[in-house]
DNA sequence: TTAATCATGGATATTACATATCCACAATAG
DNA sequence: CTATTGTGGATATGTAATATCCATGATTAA
């Protein structure tokens, strides 16, 4: 079970975004040597933050990315989810109703007991990534470090 | 992020052992016959349980698998981590010292965030899995079940 | 002792997905 | 108009999951 690289990529690019100003939007190019990553596959990943919601695009020059809403209102569950999906890792494909042992559909009135565990877990990872928002990550970094990013991108 | 399909046959499979005697033990042909799943694949499986020291293995005729340790002493963390790894989803590359935008190491003093919370919520997925054990889905199953699995592998 | 059963490990093929690049196109600011 | 920038599609490449097969060794039953 592993998230993709890509995931890495956009937290810390919707990080440095919500260091900006409010108007000032930044192009791939720009997030691309800022973090040193391929440019072309981080646009990717980027294009699937616009359809989720959670950034703007805008062509031409001047134009790029930036947040869609305010940082408070963009959890890192947000974003996994707009990068990885929102799939649940554990896929209940009945199997106690497979083979030579399957159990008889009226002994299958619960849901599968090892499915539930595996949904719970999911649901705690979930409650904790959504309890965290881009507005808190930002508020946690030094004061150094968003100066550097302002100078350079801002 | 997504579990091997896998981890369902090991979880049904550590499931379907905590159902038989102590002294029983079950080949991999006939848990393959059971799920109606590949047999030469999941005996690959059941050797990392194996490996883990949650199952033990006993060759010859008469042999096949058993569970090590008592029902209540075995997680579902302990099967999904034999099957999968331990390893965190999430992994820091430490993207803000990479590229143009490096922070400085003076700058760092501090564990990233971003990963940090990432490892919070990986956490809260494990706590959840070992929370419960194989005695506690056994306990939860209809005793139609039980009783059907018994006849045919007992 | 012999034969059948069974786990173990290695080698190998197939498939799916993440990673990565490139290009054509549309939109926009100057 | 022209340069810039995002969007979408097509296309490689590499790695991991899926799956099979066989050689080997261990054990039990006859």
């Amino acid at each position: 079970m592993k998230l993709p690289e890509t995931s890495e990529w956009v937290l810390h690019a919707a990080a440095v975004m919500a260091q900006l100003p409010d108007d000032a939007t930044v192009s791939a190019a720009q997030l691309s040597e800022h973090f040193g990553v391929p440019g072309p596959y981080l646009s990717k990943q980027l294009a699937k933050l616009v359809r989720a919601g959670i950034l703007t695009g805008s062509t031409g020059p001047r134009g790029g990315f930036r947040l869609a809403r305010r940082t408070d209102r963009i959890s890192i569950l947000d974003l996994v989810i707009a990068v990885d999906g929102g799939a649940d890792p554990y896929v209940c494909r009945e199997l106690r109703q497979q083979g030579r042992g399957a159990a008889r559909p009226e002994d299958c009135t619960r849901p599968c007991a090892l499915a539930a565990v595996m949904r719970d877990a999911h649901e705690a990872w979930r409650s904790s990534l959504a309890a965290v928002t881009l507005a808190e990550i930002v508020a946690g970094l030094p004061d150094t470090i968003i100066d550097k990013n302002r100078r350079l991108l801002g």
